[in-house]
RNA sequence: GCCGGUGUGGUGGAAUUGGCAGACACAGCAGACUCAAAAUCUGCCGCCGUCAAAAGCGUGCCGGUUCAAGUCCGGCCACCGGCACCA
């Protein structure tokens, strides 16, 4: 008998499939679409175990919705624009575009070794000229539409890039690519509004129900929505109100100072004329000359300066203190807040270091506090105010209502909603990017590119060297250009975009990769999109997938498709783990997909890192697992080969009266194997437990193989096993299909379905238990009425043993499930 | 501190609606085949106990609901992830 040789077998159906251009999609609206999508890599050069495991679930995904009647659209490109390629440009000399196509090409051999669906007509590559003409499209939609702005602002600077960086690629104080320290510096940069659409992307969440619960949580805390009242305090002598914002306005009435950020703009006027202008500009150079981590680690003590001026608390008259403090963030809310030592922690800290007073405003229900013995603030939601005036004796919540009212019927204040997010920086100093489109004319000021003029190309003479920042800058032939508008001399922007900008709307692109006068086609998009399956890391929970949702919004705003949110469902793969840690090459446990693939094919790979751990979980790779894995696929060949001739000689329609019993049965374990695996990839994403039932099943038939094998049920197990297996293993199912002497390819046959009827047992087992302990089983007729089976249980001998001489206080009977009898 | 997730044999994991805990696989042990080994096929495999069985124990911990709890409720613990001087 022939040897299941993967390697021989592999590549001859993947020459096939390509040849014959089987994964072909093209858009038709008289059928159902689905659309699946693996998060597209960066060509850093070879495929990791992240990616195999990756698009091994996007395959089967893809593949499954195939078989089940979908026009499926499953496309595949490259993140390719990016630091690496420069970073390789400034060590080894090559540009930073042969780098990158080099790596792009050897990462397709490797995805196409995988024998992956993709229909690679539709790749997309961010870095070629025919994408990023379109993102520099989309960055002129977004500033016609005030989307897109320039501002001096203070930024995050990783000088290993030589780059600013998003709020979004600043983890834990350090840059999420090189991870070191970042520093804030002061630059005029671009900014996309994504604040804007801060209410929505919050609220849409709540639409997304195919979502894992962490990933819409991360988000919520990213935008980090709060509800308050903003109000001013009049400035005692001066013709000056400051404006603090506070989610507690209940506890307005226990202000006893004024807390100002070290940046806020009222401290020039507090300053004039004031004896401690000194040390207050002393106090303010101090606080600077820390660093944003130094600033706002938890052990950093609340330090300030009293200015020596007083604001009024517009609620009560109370004359309070304006201090300047290094906790208060200057660009948030209003950069300055109201001090209430009882019901702040931090406040009570700052009140006690100062000796600020104190007042009481709110009592909890259950006990009485009191200044003198408490030794932090009141901070709980709940109670009941007092030393509020006309709000006294009003129930917390209520109060915080009835406060902003009055607030606002007085006119010092109003309701107003404060958000975490900021605008999302967009400018990076480096070559290999996206130039953003605009002209500075020193005449016209900003102005956009022609839309006839895009792409505004990057520049070939270009050097690269160690340290240099902005080598755009550094071209003559970039920098120097005629102003669209007046037509004199200009120069252009050398910033370029942001690579998420780029990954914003790759997933549009893939619905009309070729479209020369549009990003996309409107009714393309709409038949395509939304993806209904995205599946990656959760290392994107914020960065990518936050400004993907910000991106569909915008350009649905824009008429350029019409729905909201860019991911239907989404599944965030867990990591890929050897000995404890993740695959790195500086822990040394990096398992190559290539060697892996070499010694047992992508089959087995597929097979193990899908069966190894559910798919949201982290896996642990095995060695002797992909063993296993192998093996299985060994046992599905012999067996099929084994039986080749009945398999063969048998029709789909034969007459299942004629099995005898043990065929029956296997029959039986055939139908619920379809169910179950049906379930398992369609609404579960359980491919493990799928993966095992097929297991079961082939183990099912092993018990034939010294014996007879009625043809028909030969034939119609291994059409429907070839089938159920072929998403996950595509190459040994398609060589079987054929030796076996199916027609076509197993790909694009369709999904198996069951008979329910032949699911079910004639015979069942159930269970007799004593106060809910299982003391026997017994195979009853399946027909068997809940009475009769009671009787049959209760009449085992096991069951009147074991009630002999007691009380019996119940008799609870499930029926074809067990009978419980209680006992005294 | 707040939010989210996870916790089951030697190991990865299963148990979908409260109804036989440990499917499937890895490792291990044994048998068959073989001169032998590998490969393959078959069987055993939670702990304790026993000649074998029975009984008992067992899903992070404590308690509760229920005839019945890995699953539901209350209270903890540990680990992982996110946010955090956000007023």
């Amino acid at each position: 008998m022939d040897k299941y040789i993967p390697q021989e077998i592999e590549k001859k159906w993947q020459k096939q499939w390509e040849e014959q251009d089987v994964y072909h999609t093209e858009a038709d609206p008289s059928r159902p679409k689905y659309y699946a999508l693996e998060m597209f890599p960066y060509p850093s050069g070879n495929l990791h175990m992240g990616h195999v495991r990756n698009y091994s679930i996007g395959d089967v995904v893809a593949r499954f919705h195939a078989m089940s009647g979908y026009n499926v659209l499953h496309p595949m490109g490259f993140d390719s624009f990016g630091m690496p390629a420069e970073n390789a440009a400034i060590k080894h000399g090559v540009k930073p575009s042969d780098w990158t196509y080099s790596n792009i090409e050897n990462m397709i051999r490797q995805q196409k070794e995988m024998g992956l669906s993709y229909d690679w007509d539709r790749k997309v590559l961010t870095c070629r000229e025919d994408y990023y003409r379109w993102t520099q499209w989309l960055f002129e939609l977004f500033y016609k539409r005030g989307l897109a702005y320039k501002k001096k602002a203070t930024v995050n600077w990783c000088d290993t890039c030589g780059t600013v960086l998003a709020n979004e690629q600043v983890i834990d104080g350090k840059c999420w690519r090189c991870d070191s320290k970042v520093e804030k510096k002061a630059l005029s940069q671009w900014f996309l509004k994504i604040t804007d659409y801060a209410d929505e992307l919050l609220a849409d969440l709540d639409k997304l129900e195919g979502w894992p619960e962490r990933v819409k949580t991360m988000q919520r805390n990213w935008i980090g929505r709060s509800e308050g009242l903003e109000f001013e305090l009049p400035i005692e002598g001066m013709d000056e109100k400051i404006s603090v914002y506070t989610t507690r306005p209940d506890t307005a009435y226990g202000i006893t100072f004024v807390a100002l950020a070290a940046e806020h703009e009222i401290i020039d006027k507090l300053c004039e004329n004031n004896p401690r202008a000194e040390a207050i500009h002393a106090f303010i150079k101090k606080v600077q000359d820390q660093s944003d981590v130094e600033r706002t680690s938890e052990a950093s003590e609340k330090e300030g300066i009293f200015t020596g001026v007083y604001a009024i608390n517009p609620f009560n008259g109370n004359k309070v203190q304006l201090w300047v403090t290094n906790y208060v963030l200057a660009d948030y809310g209003t950069g300055a807040v109201m001090g209430v030592p009882s019901g702040d922690t931090r406040d009570w800290m700052f009140a006690k270091k100062y000796d600020l007073p104190i007042i009481l405003t709110l009592q909890p229900k259950d006990k009485e506090l009191k200044l003198e013995e408490m030794d932090t603030a009141y901070v709980e939601h709940e109670g009941r105010l007092v030393n509020s005036e006309q709000f006294t004796g009003m129930d917390m919540h209520e109060a915080l209502h009835a406060i902003i009212d009055y607030a606002e019927e007085k006119g010092f204040g109003k309701r107003k909603v404060n958000y975490r997010l900021r605008d999302w920086l967009i400018s990076r100093q480096r070559y290999w990017g996206a130039p953003i489109p605009v002209i500075n004319c020193p005449h016209c000021g900003e102005v956009l590119v022609p839309e006839e003029d895009l792409p505004v190309k990057l520049p070939e003479d270009v050097s690269f060297e160690q340290g240099v920042v902005s080598p755009l800058a550094n071209s003559e032939s970039f920098v120097h250009c005629k102003c669209p508008k007046c037509g004199a001399d200009a120069t252009r922007e050398t910033d370029t975009m942001d690579t998420f900008i780029c990954s914003s709307w790759y997933f549009l692109r893939y619905t009309d990769p070729h479209n020369t006068e549009l990003p996309f086609a409107k009714d393309k998009v709409n038949y395509w999109a939304p993806v209904d399956q995205y599946i990656g890391g959760i290392e994107h929970a914020i960065l990518h997938l936050l400004y993907s949702r910000f991106f569909t919004k915008v350009l649905r705003d824009a008429g350029l498709l019409d729905f909201d949110e860019p991911f239907t469902r989404l599944l965030t793969q867990g990591m890929v783990i050897k000995d404890g840690s993740k695959m790195s090459k500086s822990k040394g446990n990096v398992v190559s997909p290539e060697e892996i693939i070499g010694k047992y094919g992508a089959d087995t790979a597929r097979l193990f890192i899908l069966f190894a751990a559910p798919v949201d979980r982290d896996l642990e790779w095995s060695d002797q697992g992909v063993e296993g894995a192998y093996r299985f696929l060994g046992r599905v060949w012999r067996i099929m080969l084994h039986f080749a001739d009945a398999i063969k000689a048998g029709q789909d329609d034969y007459d299942v009266k004629a099995l005898d019993k043990e065929e029956k049965e296997l029959r039986r374990q055939l139908h619920i194997a379809i169910k179950k695996v049906t379930n398992d990839v369609k609404d579960r994403f359980m491919f493990n437990t799928a993966i095992s039932t097929l297991m079961e099943l082939v183990n099912d038939l092993y018990k034939f193989q010294n014996r007879e094998l009625n043809a028909g049920l030969a034939h119609e197990t291994a059409s429907a096993l070839l089938r159920l297996m072929a998403p996950f293993t595509p190459h040994i199912t398609e060589e079987l299909w054929h030796r076996l002497g199916f027609a076509g390819s197993v790909h694009q046959q369709s999904w198996p379905t069951y008979d329910e009827d032949a699911t079910k047992a004639s015979t069942i087992e159930v269970v007799l238990q004593i106060n809910g302990k299982v003391r026997d089983k017994v195979t009853i007729d399946a027909g068997l009425s809940r009475e009769a089976m009671q009787d049959v249980v209760m009449q085992l001998p096991r069951a009147k043993e074991l009630t002999e001489g007691k009380t019996i206080v119940k008799v609870i009977c499930v029926p074809k499930k067990l009978v419980n009898i209680v006992v005294k």
